[in-house]
This record gives structure tokens, sequence and C-alpha cells, in this order.
DNA sequence: CATCGATGTTGAG
DNA sequence: TCAACCTCGATGG
């Protein structure tokens, strides 16, 4: 379910309420135990993302990865910090901008609040950290906040992957594709097979890497911006939006690709990260303002271009949005306005 | 209340 | 190319 924006901002939740904390470590579940041992009572230094890969990590040396796949989720508890943006879709709370945890600054990935809270103006700055509270908190492609009462730590309700538990606060892990622990190498094994992410590096060479392997591809670039290899991060929804946002025909081989447009989709990939890990949402339409953006925000149907619009028309021209399968994933766009 | 479908990846064939 | 993974919101009766 989450894209590369959700990951993020659920890496800096963990860099916010567990980092530098002592960490217990279970499996309700029974299916993480063995590792959930390997990783129990150290505490964790450090939480990063790379595209829809997390990786957290604890003074063991030893690292999580988890990737949350289709419907994996993360269930917060205790005393944490949560973003207004959430409670609030598209309201304004108070503009605290608190720093969160000092991290050590070395590598990439980190998650830091400085990264999201700096230089940001305009329509989007509705981020708004508040001190820690009790609450509790999901997280997966979209958030929910429970503010009803409960005992902590919580008792784990359903299949529980993992628990990761301080003396404050709860994450419970749910549904995820991967969840193991592994060593640095492996980290890096992992990190080595995936693109560029603009929230690592978002370099000229970065965006001339993303550029090469699109303009050497026989693959329609429909296909190559989902590839992992090739970028990270982007996912069904993103896919359709960014093809729609640049006017481009998604079966065009990337070949055939012009240098200048390869280029302009890169850097709307890094604004469109930037925007959906400030907000939490997928907003895909610029430009929004009053009640269009509120409606936006409150409904995802509102929120894109083509993506989940199959038949209804084109926000630009009128012609019915297509929809057709590519390589098992289902891609929406306007026949009219991208050719 | 049952069924469907999903914002993803892996690995078998 | 396709099933499996395994969860849950949306949908329809």
């Amino acid at each position: 379910m989450p894209e590369g924006h959700s990951v993020h901002r659920i890496a800096r939740q963990f860099a916010r309420n567990f980092v530098g904390h002592r960490v217990s470590v279970s499996s309700p579940q029974g299916r993480f135990a063995a590792g959930a041992k390997t990783l129990d009572g150290t505490t964790m230094t450090r939480a990063t993302a790379v595209g829809k890969q997390m990786f957290l990590e604890f003074d063991n040396g030893l690292w999580l990865r988890v990737h949350l796949g289709l419907y994996g989720a993360w269930d917060f508890a205790g005393e944490i910090t949560t973003d207004a943006t959430i409670r609030s879709a598209g309201g304004r709370m108070g503009q605290t901008n608190q720093r969160g945890t000092e991290l050590p600054d070395e590598g990439t990935g980190l998650e830091t609040d400085a990264d999201y809270l700096d230089d940001h103006d305009g329509e989007d700055s509705i981020h708004s950290i508040g001190a820690p509270r009790k609450a509790r908190l999901r997280m997966s492609e979209s958030e929910r906040e429970d503010d009803s009462d409960f005992d902590f730590p919580p008792p784990p309700v359903g299949a529980v992957r993992v628990r990761l538990l301080t003396d404050t606060a709860c994450a419970d892990l749910r549904g995820p594709t991967a969840c193991e622990a592994v060593s640095a190498f492996e980290v890096q094994q992992v990190i080595d097979r995936l693109g560029p992410d603009p929230l690592n590096d978002d370099s000229a060479a970065a965006e001339d890497r993303v550029v090469a392997r699109i303009r050497k591809s026989n693959q329609p670039i429909a296909q190559l911006l989902m590839d992992q290899s090739v970028v990270s991060g982007i996912g069904n929804v993103y896919r359709a939006e960014l093809l729609f946002r640049a006017r481009l025909d998604p079966y065009t081989p990337g070949k055939q690709v012009p240098e200048d447009a390869a280029r302009a989709l890169w850097r709307d990939w890094v604004h469109l990260l930037d925007v959906g890990v400030r907000t939490g949402q997928m907003m895909t339409m610029d430009g929004l303002t009053g009640e269009d953006y509120r409606k936006a925000m409150a409904k995802r149907d509102d929120r894109h271009w083509v993506y989940h619009r199959t038949g209804l028309p084109c926000r630009v021209c009128g012609t019915h949005i297509v929809m057709k399968e590519l390589a098992n994933r289902k891609l929406y766009w306007c026949p009219n306005c991208q050719q």
C-alpha cells in the first residue's frame, strides 16, 4: 500500500520516539520470534528509509529491515509525537515546528525533522509537530489517529509480527512483506539494488543515473517508473500521476523519452515526494486553493488527475480516462492529453 | 456480514 | 506470467 512518502514518515516516527531508547523486541504472532530475540534489549540507534524499505539500526550492530508490501502497517501507541496534519486533513494546527531527536550525521537516509521542516513555505506548510502525548496512531499508506483511552502497553491484537516496546512507546507491525534482522552488510546489499531516492540523494548525479537508466531501456516508461532499481519509492499512484503531469504516453519506450522529459520526471518526483512527506498524503494536483484543496485533502478520489478515475472525464480535456493492466498493475491515463 | 480489491514484491514455472 | 503472501477499508446485499 504505502508508496515512498509513507515509509519516510514512518521512519521519522521511529526517529522521534524510539531512537536513543532501549527496546524490548518480541513477536506476539511468533513468525519473527528468532529475529526478535537477536534484537531484544538493545538500543535503537537509527531509523532510515530508502524508497519503500525501512531500516532500524540497533546498538548490537544488527538492523531490522521492514517492507510493508501491499497492506503492511505500523500501529504506534503510548507517549508519541504525532503530526497535526494527520488529524486535520487540510486544516492548520499550531505551527510549533519543534525540532526532534538529534541524530548522528553520518550516512544517508537519516530521518530528522529538520529534513522536512526547513525551508518550506506556502500552501503546503501545514506541518506541525506537537509535544509527545498519549495517543494511538496507525501508519500505513494513510494515517489515522485514535483518541480513545487505552492501557499501556496495549495488549497485542491479531497477528503482530513484531512489537517494539520502550518505557513509553510501543510499535506493532502487521502484514509486512519483509521483516528480518540483518547485518549492516545486508542492509547495504539491499540499498545497492535500489535506484536513487530523492530524500537521500537529490544530487545531479542521482538525476543523471535515473535519466540514463530510462533512456537506455526499451521498456515502457510506465514500467520503468515502477522499477525500484531505476528510481526508489514510486508506486502505482505516483506513476500514473507523474506521467499525466508530464503529459507522457505511458507506453513510450524509455529510449524514446526525450532527455528533457526524463529529467522533468525525476524533478517532479522530487517535488511530489516532498509534498507527500510533509502532508502525509499523495496530493498530486498542484495549485488547488481554498475549498478545492480542503476537499482534495479529505477525499482520496479528489486529489488525483487520472489514478482510479477509469471512465471519468479528464480534468483537463474531458476525455474519458482509460485503464489497462500492465505487468499485473493497473495503469490509468488520459489518451488525449498523454500522447 | 460476506466479498472484493489494493498505494507491492518474491519466487515458481 | 502468475500465484502467494496476508490485512483491512470499501462495497453491496
